[in-house]
DNA sequence: ACGACGTGGCGACCATCTATGACGTGGCGC
DNA sequence: GCGCCACGTCATAGATGGTCGCCACGTCGT
């Protein structure tokens, strides 16, 4: 592998005015720049970038967090961070932590001693601790999607209350009485929130929460499966269901399918976060749709803001929601 | 930010004594270890993996670049890929690449100046300079779902051909006469085998491969849906059609259905590569299943192999695809 | 001819690891 | 009992590849 030293013998300069020609921000003699470019190109040289991240203590990385790599959610999320980052010269890696608070400690770690540039998180705890870590250590960050207490950093959310009272109104004005929800884990804020909202809408239609109609799974689709097979199983069934994300949403529908009951007639079903190819699925999802790549988007603006100004007020986005209405919870 | 001398001089010892007790694989008296990892924890220090990285010259980062972080095919794999990784002690930053070549060229650059311990990569054209690239520099490669020419890396395929004839022969076994094929773009392995295995059933059936009834797309699900809307807007419309990747048969099916077309008595369909919550969809899927999980698990263990043992020969290893007949191919 | 600006080269520096050499201690043999 | 040898452990120094500040030199214009 040939080293910039290589690269200035050959090219009969010296190793600073490679360095010089290479990174372009300080005029060099043409004909040298011209040498040194040849240099290169027969040497096949390509510089080496940690010495360099070494030397400059800065690299041009960003690590994306995202708890759930099979969460299209997610996904989306990260087209509209990567689209920001490239045009900004940053490339993106993504690290799934898997809902996993050891995993994500890990790739948290492993961006500190890398010294990545900037990291975008969807944290899978609310251990504030490993968050913290990054901010004190001077990283640039912003949290996505669910919201920490505690810590000052740039976050970027979805009008989560909001979406899910409009979610729980529409299946209240559909007649419904014992609407269930099957929400997430209860230290995420999104879970918590989209519960609240629940919760709102079933108070101002004059209902109350039913506990027995509630359940927390993690998420997943065989959380809402199982979350959907115990409703059913455990007293009375409900005649709605709101699910407080898009695969919990799927597992709920297929637990329901399983079983042979219909949605919307014997069960109505209202789903958070859209899902792909939604319109394939029979009946076709009520959902509350977010706007994911935005959401991405708009991270990836405030990580490059807050690299170029490190201590500037700390950001709060809150992004709109909106219901979809379709066939699973119109009868 | 505390640097290993800082540690060292709390300590009192030498750097190399806390560089030692770091790494563990050295023995140093335990009373002085003691003291080193309670001078880290007094300090928070956490080393520097950028300077260690380029001492070693080696690093503990796997890159994985795939061709779309998008299709649930992908993401499959990288599950695959992580649990093997992070029991070998590596991290998996995961690049999208998104069938665009420059961006694919500009992540191996990446991986190659990070000096990333390995790459697994789903290339996105057949350009082989990228990947000779890597191989020339001795950077371990394993090379997954698409096999490239005249490059002599491991590689882990399923077996195109076989699935795509197996699907095609249950087409033809149904009566159809018609049978279109949505594949993907020509220089991809994936899908010219899995065209070579709808030629090959047709032959078999002792029909012919008709042009008109095969279109060229991107394995996008735009991709799919244009090309079923062209096979039905140009000339006599199929009465079946082979679609060879997961995203194009969803949008040929939401081709099919917007136009009010049933499947599968006006149009039968059978996709390659599964589709999550594909018992949702109506009317059920006819996919020829493949081992995603398990590729992305072999690709893992052969880049550790190829780590051990540079020099050994490259291993090409084939994993079986299945036909999981369903509703829409069957009348 | 002098001054200013532009350009090239030298060397320090980033944080860590490893090779080398030195020192101390313990055991064994004479 | 004393001395030597060997082994284990620690510190020192150099290497890793690239960047950048500083200084010196050259050139061009006035």
């Amino acid at each position: 592998m040939a080293t910039i030293y290589d690269v200035a013998r050959l090219a009969g300069v010296s190793a600073a005015t490679v360095s010089r020609v290479l990174n372009g921000h300080v005029k060099v003699d043409p004909t040298l720049a011209e040498r040194v470019m040849a240099a290169v190109s027969q040497l096949g040289y390509r510089r080496n970038a940690v010495a360099r991240n070494l030397r400059t203590s800065r690299t041009s990385l960003w690590a994306v967090i995202i708890s759930d790599v099979q969460n299209p959610f997610f996904t989306s999320m990260v087209r509209g961070i990567e689209d920001v980052a490239s045009s900004a010269g940053y490339s993106v890696v993504l690290c799934n932590s898997d809902e996993n608070p050891d995993k994500e400690s890990s790739y948290i770690a492993a961006a500190l001693s890398e010294q990545m540039a900037g990291v975008v998180i969807s944290p899978s705890s609310n251990q504030v601790d490993d968050v913290n870590l990054l901010l004190e250590a001077g990283c640039p960050v912003v949290v996505i999607d669910r919201e920490l207490d505690n810590v000052t950093a740039d976050t970027v959310l979805v009008d989560n209350e909001h979406g899910a009272e409009l979610a729980t109104t529409h299946l209240v004005e559909q007649g419904n009485t014992r609407i269930a929800c099957i929400t997430g884990p209860q230290w995420l804020s999104s879970a918590t929130q989209r519960f609240d909202g629940y919760a709102r809408a079933l108070s101002k239609a004059g209902q109350s929460v039913d506990e027995t109609l509630v359940r927390y799974a993690d998420f997943r689709e065989q959380g809402g499966y199982d979350a959907m097979a115990s409703l059913l199983d455990d007293g009375p069934a409900p005649d709605a269901v709101f699910a407080t994300n898009n695969l919990m949403t799927i597992g709920a529908m297929e637990c329901l399918v399983q079983r042979g009951l219909s949605v919307p007639d014997d069960v109505a079903i209202v789903g958070f976060d859209s899902i792909p190819w939604a319109d394939l699925i029979r009946p076709t999802l009520t959902t509350v749709a977010q706007p994911t790549y935005e959401v991405g988007r708009r991270a990836a603006q405030l990580l490059t803001k807050r690299a170029e100004s490190p201590d500037a007020e700390p950001e709060r986005v809150v992004l709109p929601t909106s219901l979809q209405v379709r066939a699973s919870s119109t009868r």
